[in-house]
DNA sequence: AAATGTGAAGTTGTTCACAGCT
DNA sequence: AGCTGTGAACAACTTCACATTT
């Protein structure tokens, strides 16, 4: 995990700002048009205090006396993010969690588009009712170039992963969602986020002794 | 996400804990017997005093002048985590990212066994090359008591999440590993962890830009 | 000589307290 | 009166510097 660009902000208060935007999504469903920080930091989980302080590294959104405008906040948010448009996304290791990946709705529904999936071997993986389609590594260079893809999701073996990772950052990957269990290595430009779900479970073991 | 049990720990060397661990292994495949914290750290990619640092907490495990015997403290990380035994765990939710969580052999070979998947309507998951057995909801108390189960995996769209955790934590699991977009509200012994991989993408997103 | 263990310093992120709008 | 915006205080985590052990 790395950061760059717009470095003075935490890595968290962007992470947050994902999850402030949820909550004025199912605001706007609920017909509420203005919120004030205590209430929307309580549905996001967050304390009030933190929520304006997240806020304030990209300006002044709010009326005092009032609260934030839902739609006004949630439509600056998106354009933050970048997610104001939809952005098309590689995949890497059509295994068992790729597969899993690819069937997954979550992505779509949040502006990303899964342009084409890829695999050292295709053979086994060819299941019909799969959406995306599916090509050989070969043909990574250009489906990457003729879609303009900047962000890829690795889901191969550890094995393979580091190798992956180079031949995506070599191609103008600079954005890669990493599931691979290992310790990528990657340029400065270059944000990886890492997800290893083994690990997650581990670590809600320690927490549950006792 | 919350902290108890050992609270001065932070929760962060837990987590790299995992890490740690997993590059002991790969060490020891390696035939090495004896590491440095620097060898370490870097297969780890953290600082060397990061490393110390975290062993610490727990004790001390290396000799001056020489570094730390592999199998010992892999032995001694797997015990702390709680790993050394293996873990049932329940899944509720076998939706398309649910299925595709049971597909994932990394699970397993962590330690951790599903013991079953649970579903409001089970009808069209049939899926035959399945290993873990399907169950209807009404039969979720009686297996969590059956093997003795401390935790779970929530895969269930975002209305019905908080209403699945209410049920896990009254029937006494302790531990969530927590898909479900929602901000989860659980009893102060119970320790959620929250995946959003709609999330991890949208950051991604961020950083990419320019 | 080599490498750990650790108090102290430094850095980053969170919360407080309250000034300032509306 | 109510609620935001923010410098200052605080807390958490990381890194340094070096004493300590083999």
């Amino acid at each position: 995990m790395k950061k760059h660009g717009r470095p003075e902000i935490p890595r968290k208060t962007i992470y947050r700002l994902s999850i402030y935007l949820r909550c004025l999504q199912r605001l706007r469903q609920n017909g509420l048009e203005t919120v004030s920080s205590e209430a929307l930091a309580r549905a996001a989980g967050v304390k009030p205090t933190q929520l304006r302080k997240d806020l304030t590294y990209f300006g002044q959104f709010g009326t005092r006396g009032l609260g934030y405008e839902v739609d006004q906040l949630a439509k600056m948010i998106t354009d933050l993010l970048g997610t104001n448009h939809l952005q098309p996304v590689v995949l890497i290791g059509v295994g068992s969690l790729g597969t899993a990946l690819l069937r997954y709705r979550g992505f779509e529904q949040e502006g990303f588009e899964i342009v084409g999936a890829f695999d050292a071997e295709l053979r086994r993986h060819r299941d019909a009712d799969l959406k995306v389609p599916l090509f050989p590594m070969e043909r990574l260079a250009e489906i990457i170039s003729k879609h303009r893809v900047k962000m890829a999701i690795v889901s191969v073996p550890a094995a393979a992963g580091q190798a992956v990772i180079n031949e995506l950052t070599a191609l103008g990957i600079v954005g890669i969602l990493n599931f691979a269990p290992v310790v990528p290595v990657v340029p400065d430009h270059v944000t990886v986020n890492n997800v290893n779900l083994a690990i997650e479970l581990e670590n809600l073991s320690y927490f549950i002794q006792e």
